[in-house]
DNA sequence: TAGATTGTTAATCGATTAACAATC
DNA sequence: TAGATTGTTAATCGATTAACAATC
């Protein structure tokens, strides 16, 4: 597969391909061109098939793409047939509502292990998942593959808990608490959801659609 | 207040701005450049400058900007000075998780309701918000005003649960299923969060990292 | 074959960065 | 005042769009 340095715009778009072309197949569809595509995500043509030509050449001329064949390309480009392992730490509400409602094997990772420092969860299973105290995450670390670190943790031990990850050496954080992680010099690889963040663009537009309905009203139109 | 149109990316990086002043001044640190506001969002100071000078003159030259009063003007921006208010519809684990631990208020939205259909929530309250019957959901929109809908409901019931929203006139979905909701012709704004596009991105730069290491060690290089 | 659609190069557009006069 | 830093214009860079030859 071809490796280039690949813009962060594109990388974020393959997701979205992804699951938009697992839908087609369900609906059984097998073939699409890139007009249709872009029709459906709300991209131009050109700009679909300039984003899989950062990685190779997908498509047959006159044809199209076929669902299936494009899709696994995507998922391999994505990392999905790599076996990536995850650990889950914090067994809260959002923890848990992960743990149950995700689906971490659907998007070609596996979650191995799910820590907190509540007794009343710790040696439990969860959804198949065994839950650790928090004190056994170093031998955890270091006896085990981990890939991903799945931050669930409270606001205040967020920062703590990175400590030990990084220490370990884990490559990569999925950081759900509202917590900025990101330091300049770290090698960890941060992934933010900033639940806050997704939540003000919207009330941007909110008010922005308002101040637009009131200037209209200002100006007698209806 | 200004309100020429502004880029999606200007919007994205608010809310962060927004953070990052709170942050500093819960450190009391009153005053703040460019330059250093930039520094510790990745950012450069001509790009911090050009987007708040989307929106109209915040700081003072030769002082820089003071950290209160910008992110009192950023709050505006965002509207969270306009009294949204917000209903959330599913109070599984996503839904509770958000009723728990994301402060709306913070954010100057207010939780009003809540909805779902098992009868043992009925009736009852979580965390100060009552849940009403999904049943209700019609008749609560016509008597009250909502400018925000959470949709923490499972997948199959997205679709149907957001034709009533619409058909009531809802001006914004906050998306947290993994169903695409967002219909070409619809004037309903939608923000989603896409756990999976997030994890997918993540798993991206690990495989990335984890090629370049793999075509170190095959240059013979540490 | 003719029609369709890709892969890819060239043109355009927009966003970021640099520069600097204004001014606190 | 001198130094600092903004607001804003101009230059650069990168991403998107358009165009079209290649080809199925």
């Amino acid at each position: 597969m071809k490796r280039v340095k690949v813009s962060n715009n594109v990388i974020r778009r393959m997701p979205r391909y992804l699951r938009k072309l697992d839908e087609l197949a369900e609906n059984g569809v097998d073939k699409i061109s890139s007009r249709q595509l872009g029709e459906q995500l709300g991209l131009t043509s050109s700009q679909v098939r300039q984003d899989f030509n950062c990685f190779g050449e997908f498509g047959q001329q006159g044809y199209g793409y076929n669902v299936a064949t494009l899709r696994e390309r995507i998922a391999a480009i994505l990392g999905m047939d790599r076996g990536f392992t995850a650990i889950l730490l914090g067994v809260g509400n959002i923890g848990r509502a992960l743990m149950e409602n995700f689906c971490f094997t659907d998007w070609g990772v596996s979650l191995t292990a799910a820590f907190d420092i509540k007794p009343a969860l710790i040696g439990t299973e969860y959804r198949g998942v065994h839950i650790y105290g928090m004190d056994e995450l170093d031998r955890y670390l270091s006896e085990n593959k981990v890939d991903i670190a799945v931050l669930t943790v409270p606001k205040t031990v967020a920062v703590g808990v990175t400590g030990t990850l990084t220490a370990r050496g884990i490559d990569a954080i999925w950081n759900f608490t509202n917590v900025e992680l990101t330091e300049p010099g770290s090698r960890t690889l941060v992934e933010n959801v900033h639940f806050s963040d997704s939540l003000l663009s919207l009330c941007y537009y909110v008010a922005e659609r308002s101040d637009e309905a009131a200037a209209r009203a200002a100006r007698g139109e209806k």
